[in-house]
DNA sequence: CTGACTGCAAATAGTTTGCATGACG
DNA sequence: CGTCATGCAAACTATTTGCAGTCAG
């Protein structure tokens, strides 16, 4: 199976999470580490229960309520970010330093393709200016089939 | 208050709604008049619990199971569309006969403004070169302040 | 040591399902 | 009239909170 990530493979250091967990006076815990490898190491966008599950593997007595509040802390201090994807709201996802990024989902297999660089600025501009709304953000996410699932698709109607 | 829509008030006539429905098989009761009333009459966006309060006014004795039901039919008729705002994932808008729309949120008070025009296009055909991925739409939401909060708030820090 | 973190159990919120009654067409 | 829709109660799922014991720093 061939899958295109063009992530920028670059992404925050164990050394650097843990130093910006430290420097917000949170404590370094197996807990949380082992929840932060679980979304560092898949590229897919996870839900609270299915890092639990990821997370209980390793770590069989880690309970689901400190997956929850472990992602509330991540996602406060902006080290993972929440994905929006039509039925299951919540999901997490690694957040990539660069600060504008964005979602591309396949609709057969829940891949997710991060894209950076999105030149909506004219358009916020304009927008801006019809509505008079102080614009400070927005979200935006392509939905299609990637490559392989198109593929896929493309074969069983033959 | 000074709210700006930039909607095409134009909507689906009660008719053709009711026409909608009866030609997928379903019935009109009062229920579903209430329910979608509701929608069409509020600009903002509802929470299923928001309408059912709503409906409830008219209609005492309305369950909100009702609603979720009505809401499932009427979004998968496309007739109403989801938005998917932050905290609070379900909410629902009427929707415009207009294919493409957007919506712009007011992070302060949580009023919706819909355009319709944005030229994704080149930005679409664009990924969709880079990543093989078959893109079949987007969700695109702006957030900022709209002008009355805005206002406020640079009164406020006078 | 001490305050922050954890896991458990229980509470809460949001949504769905089964079933008997009622009403649209 | 038959079939689909409604409302109730109960089941489920997802998430949050209170609390006593535990551990990182």
């Amino acid at each position: 199976m061939k899958t295109i990530f063009i992530y920028t493979t670059m992404t925050f250091t164990q050394n650097k999470i843990a130093s910006i967990l430290r420097h917000s006076g949170y404590k370094i815990t197996p807990q949380r580490r082992a929840v932060l490898n679980a979304i560092a190491l898949s590229h897919d966008h996870l839900t609270p229960a299915a890092i639990y599950e990821k997370v209980r593997a390793e770590h069989p007595d880690i309970g689901l309520v400190t997956v929850y509040r472990t992602l509330d802390m991540l996602a406060s201090l902006g080290l993972i970010c929440e994905v929006h994807a039509g039925g299951s709201c919540r999901s997490y996802l690694m957040r990539r330093p660069a600060e504008h990024h964005h979602h591309l989902i396949c609709s057969e297999c829940g891949a997710v393709v991060d894209f950076t660089d999105c030149d909506l600025s004219k358009l916020e501009q304009r927008i801006a200016r019809e509505t008079n709304f102080e614009i400070d953000g927005h979200l935006l996410e392509f939905t299609g089939r990637c490559s392989a699932c198109s593929e896929k698709v493309k074969r069983s109607v033959k």
